[in-house]
Parts: structure tokens; sequence; C-alpha cells
DNA sequence: GGCAGTCAAGTACGC
DNA sequence: GCGTACTTGACTGCC
């Protein structure tokens, strides 16, 4: 088991996820900012290796617009020695690393076109693991996608648009129960018909449920997930006291927390703390989780 | 320098 | 049909 969050340290000032506004792209603008973004994800890593958090979610903005039109930019080639570094420092710390594109990325889309920008961004997504040189325990986990009013035929044709994607991104693609649309059970169900992982949100699974006990839902879920894919990955969060149901807590409840990994024995996973004050929660799980024995230190 | 409006992208939902 | 939330930060222009 690792412990980490997602994409912003607030401890070590400086941000792995600065990006500009379309209207303001030029090449310069786009080397300048994946500059900064490598240096800070590095400070970052080292901040995490220091504090034995060793799981930790890539901002999407690292190369902000890349898979965008206007990018007409080689950043691959440009920036291949700091990716190729940042990936030894991973490896070198045994750390798992996992990206998450946002919302836009849809594979079930009805429309060819949204369907044709989602497969760009994975590309890209993918793109930066395979620079870093990390295996395919590295995810790139999205959503089953929109409902469409007819959500058969939507998940129908997610299982028809994954047998259709790249090995590149098939070896990293992995799909989450979402917070209002698909739940746990659809997503093993597309797991049945594809393969794909399923990625565990424990959080989501409380607030859209198909049922499944935490113990059940974590049986299921690591089944999904072969020896190439690593242990199940868990997107872990709690409800902000006062707030409409599936708005992220301030900070964790260490007592929730460790009650949840009392219940979640003896299943093995790396949880992804998507708590709003970050590496701080994050902190806290390290020394509640260090008295697991699943708990990886090195 | 501080503040508020706005930001590439899509979907669902309430009015 | 339109505006807004999602989830959130941070860029940008204006004062």
């Amino acid at each position: 088991m690792k412990i980490g969050y997602p994409c912003i340290n607030r401890s070590i000032g400086c941000t792995a996820n600065s990006t500009f506004r379309l209207a303001s792209y030029s090449e310069e603008r786009l080397i300048e900012t994946v500059s900064k973004n490598l240096c800070c994800l590095r400070k970052i890593l080292e901040y995490n290796a220091a504090h034995n958090l060793l799981f930790f979610r890539i901002s999407s903005a690292i190369v902000p617009f890349a898979s965008h039109p206007v990018c007409a930019f080689d950043w691959r080639t440009h920036f291949k020695e700091e990716f190729t570094a940042i990936g030894k420092f991973i490896k070198k710390h045994d750390m798992r690393i996992s990206m998450h594109p946002d919302q836009f990325t849809l594979i079930n889309s009805p429309d060819e076109e949204i369907f044709g920008r989602s497969v760009r961004e994975l590309d890209y997504h993918c793109d930066v693991l395979d620079l870093m040189g990390l295996d395919t325990s590295a995810k790139v986990q999205i959503h089953v996608g929109g409902g469409y009013g007819d959500k058969p035929s939507a998940m129908k044709r997610f299982i028809e648009r994954y047998a259709s994607l790249s090995t590149k991104i098939k070896r990293r693609l992995v799909v989450e129960n979402d917070d209002r649309i698909y739940t746990l059970a659809q997503s093993l169900a597309i797991h049945e018909k594809t393969g794909i992982p399923v990625l565990f949100d424990v959080f989501h699974h409380s607030v859209n449920c198909s049922g499944e006990k935490l113990h059940d839902a974590l049986r299921k879920a690591s089944a999904t997930w072969r020896k190439p894919d690593g242990i199940l990955m868990v997107d872990y969060s709690i409800q902000k006291s006062g707030e409409r149901a599936g708005v992220h807590a301030e900070s964790i409840d260490i007592k929730q927390f460790t009650k949840f990994l009392r219940e979640s024995r003896p299943f093995d996973f790396d949880v992804m703390l998507e708590i709003k004050d970050k590496e701080l929660s994050a902190l806290k799980a390290h020394a509640a989780a260090s008295r697991d024995g699943r708990y990886y230190t090195v």
C-alpha cells in the first residue's frame, strides 16, 4: 500500500500545473510553462520521497494544450531529457503514478469528433508516462462517460470504442466508478467485456452506489487488475459536512480513515487521497497507515 | 497590487 | 432552450 495525493503540493511554493489562456498561446510561452512545471514536478516528487508519499497524480496541465490543434510544437523531443530524468527518479523511489484527464475526455460520446479529441488527449497522457519510461502500472484513469439518455447503448459504445484504441492507450487506461452516472457494478460490467481494470472510488461509491459492501467492492475491483497493471488503485475522499452530497472535505478525518483501513483488510491497494488540503492530509494518512502491515516503506 | 470575471474541451439537469 | 454545476485553481484584465 502506498499513499498519495493529486497534482498539487501547497507546502513547497511552486506548482506543476501552471497554464495560460489559449489566446496567449505561443511557442515561447509553452516552453517557459512546461519548463517551470517539470522543474516543480521534480520538487514535489522529492518532497514526496522525503515524506514517504509514494503515490502521486501528475496534473493534466503539465503540458498545456498538448492535444489542442494550436500546439504544433514538438514538446516530446524538446523535453525528452527532463521527462527521462523525472522517470528515473520515480523508478528509483519505487513510486506509483497516475494521471486523470478531465471530464471532457469521453470515449463513449456519440459525437465522433469528441471521441477523436478524447483519443488525442489520451495519447498525450500516455506520451507523458512513456517519455518517463514508466511501466504499465502507471495508469491513466477516466470515467465511463455520459449516459446520453440510454445507458445500455452508451456502455456498448464505450466497449466498441475501447476495442478500437491503440495498444499504447489500452495498456494504461483504467475506468473509475463516478459519482452520478456509472456505478461500480456498471464499471465492472464494462471490464467483463473489455478487460479494462476498474479503479475503485470509495467516495463515489458512497454517493452513487450499486450496493456492494466495501469488502465485496474491493474484492471485485482488485480482480480486474492483472500483474502488469500493478495492484488496485483506490481514490479515497470523504463528504464535506453541511454541503451537497459529493463535495470533497477540506481535511481528512483520521478516525474514519483508520476505520476504512481496518475494514479494507486483507486487500492491498494504493490510495489516492482526493482531499482539499492535499499533502497535509496525506501526511496524516501516512502516519495512520504506517502502523498497518500493508503499508509500503522504502 | 488586489480583485473579480473568466477559462479549450462536455454532459446533465432544473427552470 | 438556456444557464449552471461539476471540481478547482489560477490566469488575465481592469481598477
